[in-house]
DNA sequence: CTCCTAATAATGCATATACACTATTATCCG
DNA sequence: CGGATAATAGTGTATATGCATTATTAGGAG
């Protein structure tokens, strides 16, 4: 037991960044789902759809990267996407790997969730403060980069 | 098509809180499980065992509460950590609720992560800043508020 | 032109997450 | 005391996540 000491974990808990970013994306990821909700679309499907139409013919690779998500992640979750035919692709395995598109099926339904997310995001700025929102916004950016090249 | 606009999307995807609370959470969980690798311990298992060290006879909504967490995730990831020996339970369904506390092994444990931690801690500041790190923490705790209290 | 290599995608496995629903039980009220 | 109720735990199902590994292929080296 030496060394174990349940004041020192509740400072642990309260210090923790990665326990916050986890709890937060957790709340607001709870949020936009059920702001979604009536599309059928969850919060992180949204945020694909969104990332494939923003950049005509951009890849797997480009697309995890800019999302900062694992690419074996990122097959998956395109799978299904591409299953509920709202993504096409083209090509595959191979060095020039696989650009994705939206079909029309997946922009008309984008142009339908933007007014959702518009509300929901409009929301979270009363509730918080625009500056604030900005804020968090901005630091979690720098906070991920920091994570990204950090090593122990 | 109507309203359908790429470089609108651009903008969604950069202004969206959602989004960037998910990066964040991946790239900070990201980080932690490799500093936790050593122990085959990850992030979000060192917050539940931290959770459950702080708060002696805590009980699983409590606990769920706490970290932000649904206590049907709470149910399956406490199952895991129970099957490792680390945490023990009493009672189960029913008004009281069940008890957990840590096993001798989840105690020794957490005490070998705690240095783990603090380092990984300790770099994530050299990184980012002690103060912006102190910031983004707050500012994520009340973004997580914010999003547990609002509704569309 | 052929082989090698590096970049990429996909799969196996495990954990994490939550909603809808069911099962259990202490407590309260009559 | 006995049934109703509310609080709690667990299960079914689905999505999300990433590491380790395998499969594929374009491009370069010879």
């Amino acid at each position: 037991m030496s060394g174990f000491d349940p004041e020192t974990l509740k400072g642990v808990a309260a210090e923790c960044p990665g326990f916050q970013a986890r709890a937060t994306a957790r709340a607001v990821t709870r949020y936009y789902n059920a702001c979604f909700k009536p599309l059928g679309l969850t919060a992180e499907q949204f945020s694909l759809l969104v990332g494939i139409g923003a950049v005509e013919g951009t890849t797997l690779v480009d697309l995890a990267n800019s999302a900062g998500v694992d690419p074996t992640t990122l097959s998956r979750n395109l799978q299904n996407l591409e299953g509920q035919l709202l993504v096409h692709s083209k090509g595959g395995r191979g060095r020039l790997g696989k650009q994705i598109g939206l079909t029309i099926s997946g922009r008309k339904l984008v142009v339908d969730a933007l007014p959702l997310w518009n509300l929901a995001k409009a929301e979270l700025s009363n509730r918080l403060g625009k500056e604030k929102l900005r804020s968090a916004s901005k630091l979690m950016a720098e906070l991920a980069e920091a994570a990204k090249t950090s090593r122990i």
